[in-house]
DNA sequence: ACGTCATATAAGTATCTGCTTATCTATCGA
DNA sequence: TCGATAGATAAGCAGATACTTATATGACGT
């Protein structure tokens, strides 16, 4: 789970569509496979990629396997960003965006 | 300039640690080398990859090359981060942390 | 117990990555 | 104009990556 493997992961787009489906809602492999054009050996080790990066996390359900975000990864970007604030004013707009929203 | 792009750069440790010491402040290709290991093609490499990403720009300066970070590249980061807000409590803090600084 | 289904793992392979050495381009000072 | 210096680019190569097909594991219904 360290910075690199973050990153790693994120830098293969399937494995962000990946991610990204999951951040809809907790779904087993097979769920995630369809509509996706990817064989079922290449998801799993997709997800034994993003699993190992902290990004997702398992919890096996009898015959399936369910998969969702794993907020650990996510917060290993947030920390290396955090670095730079100074030099994001995008971000600084979307916190700002983001307090609003915590507000009302 | 492409997610790909930006998290493909970010996936390597040099690359990252390039990055770092820039966001230190504006330097040329050589400055950027002393310390670091790293022959000068590898360096060129390395910053090419970062200027394509967009999380680099580069200014000439007669015979050197001034780098320095660009924040569209931060951007990318900050805003596939923000699609995920939702799971990620460890941002929320350090927004709240920034929010205060701001303050002052 | 048996066949089936969900998923993981193994092994092989084409492509990509990050490095190396060698060479080019361009700007500087003398 | 010449030698030196900063940096980029080319070509080659070892290792990593993302896929494939084949097979293993393990839970389910019957």
């Amino acid at each position: 789970m360290t910075e690199t493997d973050v990153f790693k992961a994120l830098a293969d787009p399937t494995r962000r569509a990946i991610f990204e489906k999951l951040a809809a809602g907790r779904m087993n492999a097979s769920a995630l496979r369809d509509g996706m054009a990817i064989s079922q050996p290449a998801m799993s080790q997709h997800l034994a990629v993003l699993r190992a990066a902290g990004l997702v996390r398992e919890e096996r359900q009898g015959r399936f396997v369910d998969y969702e975000v794993d907020p650990d990864g996510l917060a290993v970007v947030a920390d290396w960003l955090g670095k730079y604030r100074a030099y994001s004013p995008a971000r600084i707009d979307a916190l700002k965006a983001l307090l609003k929203e915590m507000d009302q």
